[in-house]
DNA sequence: TTTTAAAAGATAGTATTACTATCTAGCTAA
DNA sequence: TTAGCTAGATAGTAATACTATCTTTTAAAA
């Protein structure tokens, strides 16, 4: 049995939905190749058209401009996560064992999941570390927020959040906590791989130590005292 | 008794030395002011031009582009802010004290030096928090750190590390928690304002809560068990 | 089968950005 | 007195971030 996935998106992202056609699959797919390569910074609607074998006023009846896309598919990141971390906590009773496969699943390489064709989870997730904050950290995020762009977020950070209060609902900052441990799952990642001193993981470049450190991090705050 | 306070930049950071003549002092202080107005995405030599009053050419004479620009007004915080860590834990013996006094200094509203007269602190604090992270998150932090550009940054961790390492010898994650301070202390402040659900402080917006949770997070995490 | 409407391709054009180059004027320190 | 530095003035270019319009293709409804 073949199963696809698709990721319900805030109609606001978009001029035209990319799901929905050809064209709109090679933007998402191609704009992640490229700002995996480039970067945001140098990442254009030119040389996206170009890689894609299509024009400039293309990519524009789809996206009002690049933020607006890499908005698009780093919430399409956070609302698979969502769903991964849903996936993977199902039936699972121990809040601590919870948050343990939270802390791996934000922390961890992510392996390409065929149940998205046209999306490359791998590349999204080195996109997420190096280019995430980009999508929030803008002068105009409170009435990106209003229009709810963030959502996905958002709700992951407080999916994590419900698990910490389940742990010890007397912990008294649940939701800083689940966004620390988000960010930092990237930040650390970042950090090992650019600027390691920055970190203790630096030789070993090892993601399996950023999770242990945010566990020895989360699980002290959060113990009962 | 009027002391000046002078940081020592690195040389690569500019092509003139600003801090040298009135023209220089002019494009910090106002490129500070328009940073801090439009955000850095909209800031460009040109507006920066037209407010000293003068022109672009004049501004690339100091500075090769307007990342070179943003790298030198961070790192000028951070290593005023490694100066105000040593200032104020100076003659504290108690660790726990000394950590106390840095969390507070990242976390809350810095007050404008005046051993400083062309550089606004508490301006320079809010352009730190909304758009610190993107000197480093670009394709050449590589290069950039090559150049030894984010000196002032790592030194300032690794005066926190040190801290921490004094309270706890045997703590195994000290670089990776003083990074996560200092990133803590502006990305939860950043969601205060503009992403509250993110956090615990929506609220009340007080930023003495940001350094609470730090200090809960800290503390709990290096106690010895 | 024809009509019609949506999607995509082709082309052109504009304002702004991110620079580089050059020339001149004013000041100052040897 | 002049050599050298700093800054002002002006001009120009390639790339970026769009907008507009017109035509062709495609695909589904009448």
């Amino acid at each position: 049995m073949e199963v696809q996935l698709q990721i319900k998106m805030n109609e606001k992202l978009f001029l035209r939905n990319p799901e929905q056609t050809e064209l709109g699959k090679k933007i998402i797919r191609h704009s992640i190749q490229l700002i995996y390569k480039n970067g945001f910074e140098l990442f254009t609607f030119k040389k996206l058209a170009e890689d894609i074998g299509t024009t400039e006023a293309g990519i524009y009846r789809y996206f009002e401009n690049k933020h607006r896309l890499l908005i698009y598919i780093t919430t399409w990141y956070w609302g698979w996560l969502q769903y991964c971390v849903v996936f993977n906590t199902n039936n699972i009773k121990d809040p601590a064992v919870k948050l343990k496969k939270v802390i791996h699943l934000l922390a961890t390489t992510v392996v390409d999941d065929d149940k998205t064709i046209h999306i490359n989870e791998a590349l999204l997730h080195q996109i997420i570390i190096a280019e995430g904050s980009k999508a929030y950290l803008t002068k105009h995020v409170t009435e990106d927020n209003k229009e709810q762009l963030f959502k996905p977020y958002k709700d992951l950070c407080a999916v994590i959040a419900e698990i910490i209060l389940e742990y010890n609902p007397q912990y008294k900052y649940p939701r800083s906590l689940a966004s620390t441990i988000v960010e930092m799952a990237h930040f650390q990642n970042f950090f090992m791989t650019h600027l390691p001193s920055l970190t203790d993981f630096g030789k070993s470049k090892d993601e399996l130590k950023v999770a242990l450190f945010l566990e020895d991090l989360v699980f002290s705050s959060i113990r009962k005292k």
